[in-house]
DNA sequence: AAATAAATCGAAAACGTTTTCGATTTACCA
DNA sequence: TGGTAAATCGAAAACGTTTTCGATTTATTT
């Protein structure tokens, strides 16, 4: 490999000279610089980064912790942020929590122990306290949280406004004529399940609906398997729902196959509407009405919010703390209509 | 950030000492390094990666190059390797070179010059020559290729048999009383569409079934529109086609998308074997018999390897480049079915 | 008690870069 | 020509770790 220093003998000159010559620095001659440059590149001159890191305290590489990568989501969220870091000279390492805290803890510990020059990170399910995070931000290491936040930790933060979502899509089922309205939602402890589930009770509650709390189910690991379940316990429990708000695309065609499988017609005796735009809402039969989440828009907001305060880190800048909410959107498909009056 | 010249100078010792202590040699005493131990413990010292890593010459620190983040099939490689890493105590570097060859070519040079211990790749479709591969071994840096491979290029490989499973595919379209079968083919550089191909040919070839070029079609970016546009070319061209084999699930569920829009029937008057065995194959209705191709598999076993050579080289023995072949299955599922005589 | 062996420690070099600041050379002007 | 200003260069320190090898201390033996 090689060094600045062998391209200082092969020329004569000093170290020193042979580095500002690369970098551009003023105090170096019009002559050198190209004599330099051009043995550099004859001996395929490569920096070793891991000096420069060292000197120059910075990796340009951050930390990304996502909860699942399998998840079509996630997956557009990572694509967005490794595009967006690419731009702007960075890489990304990925870990996934697997919706284990434990997990997660252990991870930025690791990312910290690395020295990474930001973390970028959407929490696990089971993530109940936030000890690992202040941690990062005492540590003056960049933090941008997305999508799955903790709304009481001092960081930036990109989200949805997933009670609007959930709003808006309850309401589009009160619109087309539902009365019993059932709701599969997500876990207990992450913020947009907690979000979505409030925004399903607001509508319910703005419309004159009563609130049922019998009509809305706990789902866990939010399997495709799940939604079959939940989708067979609500045809015992409750035969007179004509609509069901799903946390999760994956679920809610679960959810749709089971209907079909008992010759349920949906939407004409349940209405369906799910949460995402997952690729295969469109692809599935009946299609999925569902709410647009933009994931890969996501990924690169909050890059470009980690790189700022990446930035301004190094200038000394005071950083100040963003809430950047995306817009989502109701994607109307075949798996909701409006419903005869009878 | 805590330094050993720090915790050597609480202790009045020498930077050597506390961090032999620190790293379990020998030569110091018990005393001393309970002694060291614990005051690293109380000033939470960890240890500068950099300068670590200037030092030993490693980063472990892998890159992986894949042509699209957002395929079920790739992500799920991804998880294998990243699972796998971790377990070994290695980080991954994710880039996607979104089937561009200039830009996997960049890639490397970009993973080469931040001096990864190894990497990871899956070519892009656009990939035709391969000196950006060979120049990685020549740097010495371990490489593995998987799925997507160049068969020319020395070095560890882990893959299916392409063509087998294709044959599999298509003898499974024969022996349910398939006499004409089309083939929706992948571009025409990678190994992995080309092996598919052959294993077509050779399977009609064998069943005494004559091969018919213009029943082979050319896909180009895999999507599910180019599904239903092959499926509506091919009703036009010939009407006669009673089995598909189409190289890769998405695709398949872009076929039967179309078919079913023109009343077409699935597996009744066209059956369809799709590839890969992706999630929504089981859930399509009807549901897509395929080939399952174990991506999380597949990620684990090439990481195992590059870690063998990783570890190979550090030892300065000799590297033996190995090619793994993971086993597929056919899944059979609805849209194959056996035809009755006519 | 002296001699030897074993245990314990630390100085120093090395990894390869960046950057400060002083030294040297060249250019310029009166 | 002498003097000053500008241009160009390089020595050296620093980043924080690992590791070799010699030095010192302690324990053991005769």
């Amino acid at each position: 490999m090689v060094t600045l220093k062998q391209i200082a003998e092969v020329l004569g000159i000093s170290i020193t000279t042979v580095s500002k010559a690369l970098k551009e620095y003023p105090d170096v001659s019009k002559k050198t610089r190209k004599l330099v440059r051009e043995t550099a590149a004859m001996l395929n001159y490569k920096p070793n980064s891991f000096a420069v890191n060292l000197r120059t305290k910075e990796s340009k590489t951050i930390g990304l912790i996502i909860p699942e990568i399998m998840h079509h989501f996630f997956s557009s969220v990572v694509k967005g942020i490794i595009s967006q870091a690419e731009k702007k000279g960075y890489l990304v390492i990925t870990l996934q929590s697997s919706e284990s805290y434990d997990l997660e803890k252990k991870q930025i510990d690791l990312l910290l122990s690395k020295r990474v020059d930001g973390i970028l990170i959407s929490l696990a399910n089971g993530t109940a306290d936030y000890k690992h995070l202040t941690q990062v931000i005492e540590n003056e290491t960049p933090l941008v949280m997305f999508d799955k936040i903790a709304k009481t930790v001092k960081c930036s933060k990109v989200i949805i406004d997933d009670r609007k979502a959930a709003y808006k899509a309850t309401q589009h089922l009160i619109d087309i004529g539902c009365k019993r309205i059932a709701h599969f939602r997500g876990p207990l402890l992450p913020q947009n399940s907690i979000d979505r589930f409030l925004g399903y009770k607001q509508a319910l509650i703005d419309n004159h609906i009563p609130y049922d709390s019998t009509l809305v189910y706990l789902l866990n690991d939010m399997s495709f398997e799940e939604g079959k379940f939940f989708a067979k316990e609500l045809l015992k429990d409750h035969k007179d729902v004509d609509g069901i708000f799903i946390n999760t695309d994956l679920v809610a065609i679960g959810a749709i196959t089971e209907f079909k499988k008992q010759k349920i017609k949906v939407p004409k005796q349940i209405n369906i509407i799910g949460f995402s735009n997952w690729f295969m809402a469109s692809v599935i039969s009946p299609s999925l009405t569902t709410i647009n989440q933009p994931g890969f828009e996501m990924g690169k907001k909050a890059f470009k919010l980690l790189y700022k305060e990446i930035k301004d880190k190094k200038r000394k800048k005071i950083i100040s703390y963003k809430d950047v909410v995306l817009e989502t959107d109701l994607v109307i498909r075949e798996s909701t209509k409006k419903l005869l009056v009878k």
